[in-house]
DNA sequence: GTCTATAAATTGATAGAC
DNA sequence: GTCTATCAATTTATAGAC
């Protein structure tokens, strides 16, 4: 966050930033912001960019200044998130006891923002599509995703907490399958379970380790 | 299946449709045919009238004479739909060991009819909007599907065949969580995994049934 | 950087002839 | 039951003024 504008040439000492460069960014973060909240309720197809730019209170024109297309805003919108989604799990966890808890923190956190657990979940089914234009995007992710698990457990079996029958591999997908259903339910009915309760259930019954 | 034609006022010994029902009900059962698959690829905003009758091979007109919106379309494919997943797994299964065989064949199945999944895992991520049109038909989906895993678990349980900690309703939960999760990776990459096989493991962690 | 105006396409649905 | 013709609304995106 805070002032993170280029400065192009310009070694980072300059103090006070152009005022078209922050006002330009100020809006770029209102613009990611509404676009979250439109494409979390209905999904990408339906959010329109009007109501996005309604919502910011500007001119659609004005919004695609910034973005230049609707598939470009919700490229914007992903990246943004999983840097924060990172600060949960990083991408290579030396400590798989450390990343179960970040699991459970990051289902927690979910269910604070049901707006973006919303676009995460229906998105992830929208990308299933071919066509869509965040599939390449949601494929690589998952692969990410797996990856960053396996390694977890990974270090869990070699430290002999992982029960048997299980691999890192298999454990990895469960999870992650795990995570995703969670979330559909949950956001059916809100009442209906306790998405980071459910998850540590989940994965006390992969491993030994007492989350 | 078969001919299924409602004759008003006739005790159904008619032994011969007039020739207008019949032909009704077959185009009724094309469009169906149409409207799943239109709407298993993209979801059901995405999907349109016009895709569906130029694959049945009438106008649009001619398909809202059948179904009176899109919206009773895509109602009637649902329900469709849940006619046959019922002789996988009835509402109220007496045996749950036998109930447990049904959810992996049903796994089978999907897996062999990818549409289908599509359109389900799509839907019910795009009907977690409450505006959607589906949106109570979903709610009430997954209140009777748990319902019916409650009870065939509930049977497990009284015969012993429940893990400890695992409970009725948490086993109901997390099945159906993990069903559906699965689906989304299964989706995005079918090499990744097999959703029967990995659903078997899951079952295996959660009863003592040989699955 | 933001606007107005507009293009160009697609959508779900209706009216009325046959 | 099916069609043609048409409507009214929305959509993303562009052009060009300020």
């Amino acid at each position: 966050m805070a002032t993170t504008q280029k400065a192009p040439d310009d070694a980072g000492v300059g103090p006070k930033p152009r005022g078209s460069y922050a006002k330009s960014e100020s809006t770029r973060a209102a613009i990611l912001d509404a676009a979250l909240e439109v494409f979390a309720q209905g999904g990408y197809h339906v959010g329109s960019l009007r109501e996005i730019a309604t919502k910011v209170g500007i001119s659609e024109a004005g919004l695609l200044h910034h973005f230049t297309s609707k598939a470009r805003l919700l490229e914007a919108v992903l990246a943004r998130r999983d840097q924060l989604a990172a600060q949960f799990v990083p991408p290579h966890p030396g400590d798989g006891v450390r990343a179960m808890s970040g699991l459970i923190e990051l289902a927690q956190y979910n269910a604070c923002v049901p707006g973006v657990t919303e676009l995460y979940c229906m998105l992830s089914a929208e990308a299933t599509a071919p066509t869509h234009p965040a599939h390449a995007y949601f494929v690589r992710r998952y692969e990410q995703t797996r990856a960053t698990l396996v390694e977890a457990f990974s270090n869990l079996a070699a430290r002999g907490l992982l029960r048997e029958n299980v691999t890192p591999a298999s454990a990895a997908r469960s999870t992650i399958a795990m995570m995703d259903g969670l979330q559909v339910q949950w956001l059916l009915d809100r009442s209906v379970l306790d998405m980071a309760e459910e998850l540590r259930d989940h994965l006390r019954s992969v491993t030994l380790v007492e989350v």
